[in-house]
DNA sequence: CCTCCACAGGAAGCGCAGGAGT
DNA sequence: ACTCCTGCGCTTCCTGTGGAGG
């Protein structure tokens, strides 16, 4: 009794004074001296940031200027030529639209001209009706976001323009997403919305990252939609050079970012299609992760770590946003991978999704939906779906899962419904085994 | 050469949400 | 209260199809 409680007593000082030890370091403490005789590297943070406009936009001085040119009749109020811009992304589309309305809009705020400018991305304006919606909110006209017809809304949208009598040049960014899903008739609508116009009017700057987009119009829609044309080529790796340089002089300290780990982040976007935001984005990943860890200079192993960082965060961002049946596909998918399945078929994968189903109790989909959200998953480049013949056995889609299971895995452990599976998930991957080794 | 599997994927339509106009 | 509108997620129904095996 009395030797227990002895013992018991050290035991319990033991852990107190463990305790104490850890407890009086106070867990913020190294945080707060990093953060306040942190090196630095930052010296505008704003400048690194992807929606950033510079107010020199190297090796696009060409383009600026044929755009302006383009759009310069609007300033004597006549009405200029539609453009239409295409180039794949990160080659300064946006930047260039966005740098020239700017410029523009200053001339006609001086002139006090009756101009607007506004910029739409038809992706995340998502349909036609939103992209309407925009439309009349450029020219301050509210429209409430569903219970109209399009009809109406577009029409409330041109008698406005026409009755304050103003122009308006917009930029529909990403247009052929759009037209993809909508086809061109909201296009073809816009752009003969003039006539009949006295003065004012609408102007389009059609952008697009589909170069084969032009394809898919209405050569009526494509004739006045181009009236102007310009192409944005990839940027090479010394251009990202030089854009990266001019950024960093303006965001970080002299002497943080040397010169050769802005070549390598040049280089290794030059890699993928000379993508000005990539490159950007690396560098600016690096320098985080170089002034996280007290550096005061970035070095290459920052730049590869934050390359390792943008694409897991990538990963990590894309699935768990993702709708809840496209995630139960997904966890099928993880179900069947752990089986050794490595490319399943879309029957087998189908019937795995009923078990998973199931097992959370809820109500699947139809086959027929599950092979459109195989095919979403495929466009995010989550999985990779290939059409392919059994002879006799049918005709099947083989799909191969372009993610690491690792990834997966982390992303069902951090979602709240998913996460309470994920055990059984793995025994009814043993006791299929088990089944099919007998 | 023909058959026939096991699906792919298009078309149409349903029910609901969210809202306007009357 | 009622009608009409669109978007969205989904189902049902349907036609199409590459090629192994008969």
């Amino acid at each position: 009794m009395k030797k227990s409680t002895i013992s018991k007593n050290i035991h319990l000082q033991e852990a107190y004074l463990h305790l104490n030890k850890r407890g009086l370091e106070d867990p913020l403490r190294d945080v707060v001296n990093k953060a306040l005789q942190r090196p630095k590297i930052f010296k505008d943070r704003q400048v690194m940031r992807s929606d950033y406009i510079p107010g020199n936009l190297p090796h696009r001085s060409e383009h600026i200027r044929r755009l302006g040119e383009i759009l310069s009749p609007s300033l004597r109020f006549s009405r200029a030529s539609n453009v239409f811009i295409y180039g794949k992304t990160g080659t300064g589309k946006t930047a260039v639209v966005k740098y020239v309305f700017k410029r523009f809009k200053e001339v006609a705020d001086l002139e006090r001209l009756p101009l607007q400018f506004s910029y739409i991305n038809c992706r995340i304006a998502g349909t036609e009706y939103r992209v309407l919606a925009e439309l009349c909110d450029s020219i301050g006209v509210r429209v409430p976001f569903t219970g109209l017809s399009k009809a109406e809304v577009f029409n409330r949208f041109r008698s406005s323009l026409k009755e304050k009598n103003m122009f308006l040049i917009t930029c529909l960014d990403e247009i052929d997403v759009l037209v993809k899903n909508y086809g061109d008739n909201l296009l073809y609508e816009l752009t003969r919305i003039n006539e009949g116009f006295e003065a004012g009017g609408l102007n389009l700057v059609g952008v697009s990252n589909d170069l084969h987009f032009k394809e898919l119009l209405d050569p009526r829609v494509l004739s006045s939609l181009s009236e102007e044309e310009l192409v944005f080529h990839p940027y090479t790796a010394l251009e990202l050079v030089d854009i990266l340089m001019e950024r960093a002089a303006m965001a970080f300290y002299p002497e943080a970012v040397p010169e050769e780990v802005i070549r390598l982040c040049a280089a290794l976007a030059a890699q993928e299609h000379g993508d000005a935001r990539r490159a950007i984005d690396l560098l600016r990943v690096a320098a985080e992760i170089a002034e996280r860890s007290g550096a005061s200079v970035v070095e290459e192993k920052h730049v590869r770590l934050a390359q390792n960082m943008i694409e897991r965060g990538r990963v990590f961002e894309a699935l768990s946003t993702l709708p809840l049946h496209s995630k139960l596909v997904l966890t099928s998918l993880y179900l069947l991978a752990r089986n050794n399945v490595q490319n399943s078929m879309s029957g087998l994968l189908y019937e795995a999704y009923r078990q998973v189903c199931s097992l959370l109790g809820i109500e699947p989909l139809s086959d027929r939906r599950v092979s459109t959200l195989i095919s979403e998953l495929d466009m995010l480049g989550v999985l990779k779906s290939e059409v392919v013949s059994m002879g006799r056995y049918g005709r099947s889609r083989k799909i191969t899962l372009m993610t690491s299971i690792d990834e997966i895995e982390q992303v069902l452990e951090n979602d709240d419904l998913l996460k309470t599976i994920l055990k059984d998930v793995k025994n009814l991957y043993t006791v299929k085994k088990e089944a099919s080794t007998k």
